[in-house]
DNA sequence: ATTATCCGGTTGTCGGACAATGCTATTATG
DNA sequence: CATAATAGCATTGTCCGACAACCGGATAAT
C-alpha cells in the first residue's frame, strides 16, 4: 500500500497574482471604489515583477472586478448585470448554441417572467412600458431597424421591472441572443410590425388589470409568433446563432 | 449650441492584441483546437512586443476561448456550459444579489423548465432521473451534505435533459447559486429528506407521465417548500448569496 | 481669470536576458 | 531490436531596466 501525494499545485505566477487581488476583493479587504495599489507597489508587495503584476491585473480586468479611470489607477467596483449578461451570451454564442435552443429558452422563460411582472411592476416601471408599447405606432413598419429596436426594448422593460438582478441578467444573455435574428424574421414578415403591435398591448393589459396566467399566455402567443416568423423568413432553426 | 464630438477612440496595444484574436477565433479563421502561434511569432505578426501579446493572451485565456494544453501552447477551444455558469454565477454573486432574487429566479424558471422536461426528457434521461431519485433512499437523513447534492443533482439532471446549451447554461448558474444556501436549509429543517424525497417522486411521476402542467405544479411546490425552509433556517431573505 | 508651461507619478511599451519545462531525436544499453 | 537515457531545441514564464505617453495638479504668463 503505497502512499498517495497530492500533485503539487504550480500555478504561474500572474496567476496567483491574480488570485490574491481577486481574494482580497471578495473578502471586501478591498472594497468597492477602492483604488489598487500602483503596479509598482504591488510589485514590491507581491514580490514578483510588474510583469507578472501587469498580466495578473489583466486576468482581473476581463473577469470584471476593475475598473479602469481613463489612463489611470484601478478601482474596484462590481460587475453590472449587463456585463455578466453580455459575457454570458458572448460564450453562449461562440459555444455554439441554435437559434432553436434560444427560442426554446426564450419561450421557457419570458412567459413566467411577463406572470412575475404582473404582480410585481411599479407603477413606473408600467407606465414606462407604456411608452414603448405607444412608441411603436409613430414608427413606419419599413424601419425594421427601429422595430427591432423597439421589440427589443418592450423585453428588456420588463426584465428591468421584475427588480430581480438574476433573472435580469438571464433575460438580458436572451435578448441579447435573440437581437440579431429578430431582425431577419422582422424583414420578412408582412405585418409584423401589426402584430407586434397587437401582443405588446394584449400582454401590458393583462400586466396592467395584474393577471398573472393571461400576461403569461399573451407573452406564450407573442413568441410563438416569432416562431412562425423564422419559417417565413427561412431560417433555420438549427443555424448557430451568429 | 454647440456641435459635440465622439471621443477618439484609443486603446492599449495588449487590448487591440486580444480583439485581433479574438476575431480571428470568432470568425473561425483559428478554429476549434488549433493551436495559436508561438509568443514570439505573433510578436512579429502582430508587430508589438512580446509583453503586450502576452498580456493580450491573458485576456483571451480569462474569457474562455484558448485552454493551454499543461505547459504548452494555447489551443482554440468553445466555452463549455459549465464555464460560463460559473462564470455568470460568479459575477453575480460578486454584484451582491440577495436569495430572494435567487429564489424568484428558481420559482420562474424550473417549473417551466419541468415542463419541457416532461415532454422533452429522453428515456436514457428519464433512466438516470429515476436513479438520482432512488439514490436519495440510501442516503441517511443526518447526511445533509449527501443531501444537498442530491437535490441538486435531481435539479442538474432536469436541465442536462432538456438538451438545450442555452436553458442549461441559465439553470446551471442558478443550482451553483443556491447550492451553498441549501445546505443551511435542509439542516435546519426537519424531515427536510422526506419532503424532498416526495416531491422529487412527484416531480418525475408527472414527466413520466408526460404530463407538462403536473410536472410545473410540482416543481413548484418543491419550490416553495424550499422558500419555507428559508423562514425556518432563519434566513434572511434579503442576504447577500456568500 | 484664463491659458500656457512644467513636473512628478503612473501606466504602457519596448528590448533583452535567462530559467524552467516539454518535445524530439539521437545515442547508449540490455 | 527494443527500450531507456541523454542531449538539444523550442517555447513559455519570469526578471530587469529603460523610456515614452499620459494624467493631474501646481505654477507661471498673458
Amino acid at each position: 500500500m503505497t502512499h498517495t501525494f497530492q500533485p503539487v499545485k504550480r500555478a504561474p505566477l500572474y496567476m496567483k497574482v491574480y488570485q490574491a487581488i481577486e481574494a482580497d476583493i471578495l473578502s471586501d479587504r478591498l472594497p468597492e471604489h477602492s483604488a489598487l495599489p500602483t503596479e509598482a507597489d504591488l510589485s514590491a508587495q507581491l514580490g514578483v515583477t510588474r510583469s507578472s503584476v501587469r498580466e495578473g491585473i489583466r486576468l482581473l480586468e476581463q473577469s470584471g472586478l476593475v475598473e479602469r479611470g481613463p489612463g489611470k489607477r484601478l478601482i474596484v467596483k462590481r460587475p453590472q448585470t449587463s456585463e455578466v449578461a453580455e459575457a454570458a451570451s458572448k460564450g453562449m454564442v461562440r459555444g455554439g448554441v441554435t437559434f432553436r435552443e434560444v427560442w426554446q429558452a426564450l419561450s421557457a422563460m419570458y412567459p413566467s417572467a411577463s406572470a412575475l411582472a404582473a404582480e410585481h411592476l411599479s407603477e413606473e416601471a408600467i407606465s414606462e412600458l407604456d411608452q414603448v408599447v405607444a412608441n411603436l405606432k409613430d414608427i413606419p413598419a419599413k424601419e425594421h431597424e427601429r422595430v427591432v429596436e423597439n421589440a427589443v426594448e418592450f423585453f428588456q422593460m420588463i426584465a428591468r421591472g421584475l427588480d430581480n438582478r438574476v433573472l435580469l441578467t438571464m433575460l438580458q444573455s436572451l435578448n441579447i441572443l435573440i437581437e440579431a435574428s429578430l431582425k431577419q424574421v422582422i424583414e420578412n414578415t408582412p405585418k409584423a410590425k401589426k402584430r407586434i403591435s397587437v401582443a405588446q398591448r394584449n400582454i401590458l393589459g393583462a400586466i396592467k388589470a395584474k393577471d398573472r396566467d393571461l400576461a403569461a399566455e399573451w407573452m406564450s402567443k407573442h413568441i410563438n409568433d416569432l416562431k412562425r416568423g423564422y419559417d417565413v423568413a427561412g431560417i433555420d432553426l438549427n443555424q448557430h446563432v451568429i
